[in-house]
DNA sequence: CTCCGTGCAAAAGGTTTGCACTGGT
DNA sequence: ACCAGTGCAAACCTTTTGCACGGAG
């Protein structure tokens, strides 16, 4: 994500944080920052990691409870891919993933063709629908080559 | 899962072993037994749960154990649904999901217009795809009930 | 008989919780 | 000044690992 990008996205965060009267910190503002930097999906260590430069005395949970944070406001989002470790994403537009079922390697595709694909009343079980992701699971070029 | 389906794949499970050599244990079998058994996605714990009524000494570990080599040899699946928590599933055939944002519940759908979906060779970044799954997420009608 | 699988206990992460203090509004 | 946010430590929960024993091939 460029720098412009980067910088709307905090400023639409302070606006939110107004809105709902929670207060703005500079833990949440650098975490924030932190995730939508990053274009891998970091776990809430490598945040930490990253964001303790910044501000030495950062503690862990911190960095847990802004990323719950984040996620109920709705600026990032959480993943659950293979690893079971949580996983942030700052992007929150609909893209999709690629993952390697040998090493666990992720991959975002952004496939706008899929855009238009819909589930049918009778399947939706009382769901409102919000949004969806698709998993495309395989082997990624660098373990096929392991393999043969 | 009904009775006779069961069957079957413990029965194929059995050949998968012999095959490989791999010993026939009565843990590996109940284990699949019980995944086999449910449609929600049982954890480990819940699958030892299960199972130790059956084997009382039964171990974590062992479950643990079972269900990565079950995994290993593709008779059952690991999900990676919210709650990071690791989920099984005894369906290995293509299946899609709805998930509640809220509650985190999980319902599986089998969609069977999706099965077209088709990745560009473009977008493949070298992997070779071997399934994919839909992730719908959402609220259920219960939480969009409890909002309101 | 030989190994692999199992059970136990302990370790190793990742995440959550309780409490006192700090800092934003 | 008030209340939410933070830091620290400890608790918690899931999963992994080391080692000795037992059962499957």
């Amino acid at each position: 994500m460029n720098e412009d990008e980067i910088e709307g996205r905090l400023r639409e965060f302070e606006v939110i944080c107004r809105r709902r009267g929670l207060p703005l910190t500079v833990q949440r503002r650098d975490i924030l920052k932190a995730v939508l930097e990053r274009d891998d999906h970091p776990s809430a260590d490598q945040i930490h990691d990253a964001v303790k430069e910044r501000i030495p005395g950062l503690s862990r949970t911190t960095v847990y409870r802004v990323l719950d944070t984040l996620v109920e406001m709705g600026v990032i989002r959480r993943l659950h891919h293979p690893g079971a470790i949580a996983r942030f994403d700052g992007k929150i537009h609909r893209h999709h993933h690629l993952i390697c079922r040998s090493c666990q390697h992720v991959i975002d595709i952004e496939t706008k063709s899929f855009d238009t694909l819909k589930l049918a009343p009778s399947q939706r079980h009382g769901f409102e629908i919000e949004d969806f992701t698709v998993h495309f699971v395989g082997l990624c070029a660098e373990c096929r080559r392991k393999m043969s």
